[in-house]
RNA sequence: GGAGGGUUGGCUGAGUGGUUGAAAGCGGCGGUCUUGAAAACCGUUGACGGCGCGAGCCGUCCGGGGGUUCGAAUCCCUCACCCUCCGCCA
């Protein structure tokens, strides 16, 4: 949510941002916003004069009374005053509530570094690091997987339905090992583990912005809980309504979590194997900077999610999206594809971005010189997360860059000692 | 599942209708003292919003929402959450 303030001073580059995301329905939102806005200024100018004569004069009255003088007068004449305020009130309530609405239906404003763009065609290749191996006898990982059993499709499917992969075996310790393997590299940069709540609440999904306008996106539980479809959401709310403490930011986190998405409406080769499941793990990296910083923690951020790949002998390509494809809640973000020599396609595994004060805006979470009871003035803290990484695809891409001859997969070096094998067979 | 108790400022915790945005303590900030520091002492210290060039003025906020009243942290209704005990349980 941006901050009615900046929406009132900047609306036409608002309404730029709309437009360059591609989002025209938001155009009455703003529209209606300002409007409520608008109006709501002028009532208060009326309601605050009208209540602070209700304040001195019942002050009044209750000092006439410790006086044990009459004060019927006074008494009656606020009487009427009293009904007038509740109507304004009234009035004011429901133009908030009008307000606070609509700020939810207006997206984030693009950083100026981001280039404009209608769609993913219109997205940047910013990078691309490695070589990619392209053979067209090299198999797609299901195949792969389904003479040696790493994980099992069918399974998932008599137990929950399509999309609910079971890994076994080795193919399950592969799992952990790549989570070991994450976590302690993203311990080594800083980042402090959480292990958090797989289930959220409407609020703590409202403030990262999955609701109101994602919400079918997520899978919901009985009690008004939501299954988190990413750990961004649970780890960023950790600060919900908070000051924290400006001199102590950044706050760095990782969290290795399930992930539940309904992933509605895909079809196809995109759902073949592990491309597009709706229970995955994945490593996430949260991050809570100073304003003045966040932009340098989010190429650090991108760069900390390529070494992983890198590190994993990974070719992959870094894309800069375009403002029409980057989604409501994001002022800037990349968006990095491994290569699937199976395949022969790019598989994304990781998205970075940056919220800028988006997310700390609904979040309420503020940041103060000095320490959260010191003196300085309050202001918004910048939120970042990226994936580090999303493991399907991660794994689709190392079964198929790794493969042999014989289907089985030769690990890399790095993930041996996690795995405890150097040959999945 | 049953019974009871709570929700107040960065924290602990007073406060049952009238200058209470809120005692006190802690913490923070400034100062006195000190070679320096600590201790002690003095002062100061909420968030959010509107208006104003500014000094500043005004309003809202004591879990959320509604009600009673000239006036509500205080009374009533309602919802949410938390805690304790019992039962059950990994």
């Amino acid at each position: 949510m941006l901050e009615l303030r900046y929406i009132r001073e900047n609306a036409e580059a608002v309404r730029r941002a709309i437009r360059a995301k591609q989002l025209p329905d938001a155009v009455a939102s703003l529209d209606a916003v300002l409007v409520a806005d608008e109006h709501r200024r002028l009532l208060r100018g009326d309601l605050e004069s009208l209540q602070a004569r209700r304040n001195a004069a019942s002050r009044e009255i209750g000092a006439r009374k410790q006086r044990g003088d009459d004060a019927d007068d006074l008494m009656r004449e606020m009487s009427e005053v009293a009904a007038e305020v509740k109507r304004l009130e009234e009035r004011d309530t429901s133009l908030a509530g009008q307000i606070a609405l609509h700020l939810l239906e207006i997206p984030n404003v693009p950083h100026e570094s981001v280039p404009y763009g209608a769609s993913e065609h219109d997205n940047v290749v910013e990078a691309e690091h490695g070589e990619r191996r392209v053979d067209a006898d090299l198999l797609p990982h299901w195949e792969l997987a389904e003479r040696s059993r790493w994980f099992d499709l069918e399974a998932g499917v008599t137990l929950t339905g399509a999309g609910f992969p079971v890994f076994k075996g080795v193919g399950a310790r592969l799992v952990r090992g790549l989570a070991a393997f994450f976590l302690d590299r993203l311990a080594a940069q800083g980042y402090e583990e959480v292990l958090p709540p797989l289930l959220v609440n409407a609020a703590s999904a409202t403030a990262t912005g999955q609701l109101p306008d994602k919400e079918g996106q997520m899978y919901e539980v009985t009690g008004g809980y939501y299954l988190i479809p990413t750990s961004e959401v649970s780890v960023t709310n950790l600060h919900r309504d908070q000051i924290l403490d400006d001199d102590a930011l950044p706050l760095r986190y990782c969290a290795y979590t399930p992930c539940f998405r309904r992933e509605a409406g895909s079809y196809g080769k995109d759902v073949r194997g592990l491309n597009r499941v709706h229970q995955f793990d994945k490593v996430e990296m949260v991050q809570f900077t100073r304003p003045e910083d966040s932009y340098d923690a989010l190429e650090a951020m991108t760069r900390t999610a390529e070494g992983l790949l890198e590190a994993l002998g990974l070719p992959y390509r870094r894309l800069l999206m375009c403002t029409g494809d980057m989604g409501f809640t994001q002022a800037k973000k990349y968006d990095l594809e491994v290569w699937s020599p199976g395949q022969a396609r790019w598989l994304e595994v990781s998205s970075i971005s940056n919220m800028e004060a988006f997310q700390a805006t609904r979040l309420a979470t503020r940041s103060r010189p000095g320490g959260s009871d010191g003196r300085g003035k309050t202001r918004s803290v910048h939120t970042l997360n990226g994936s580090a990484l999303a493991f399907p695809r991660t794994i689709a891409a190392l079964l198929e860059t790794y493969q042999q001859g014989d289907g089985s997969v030769l690990l890399p070096e790095v993930l041996r000692g996690y795995v405890g094998t150097d040959v999945l067979r």
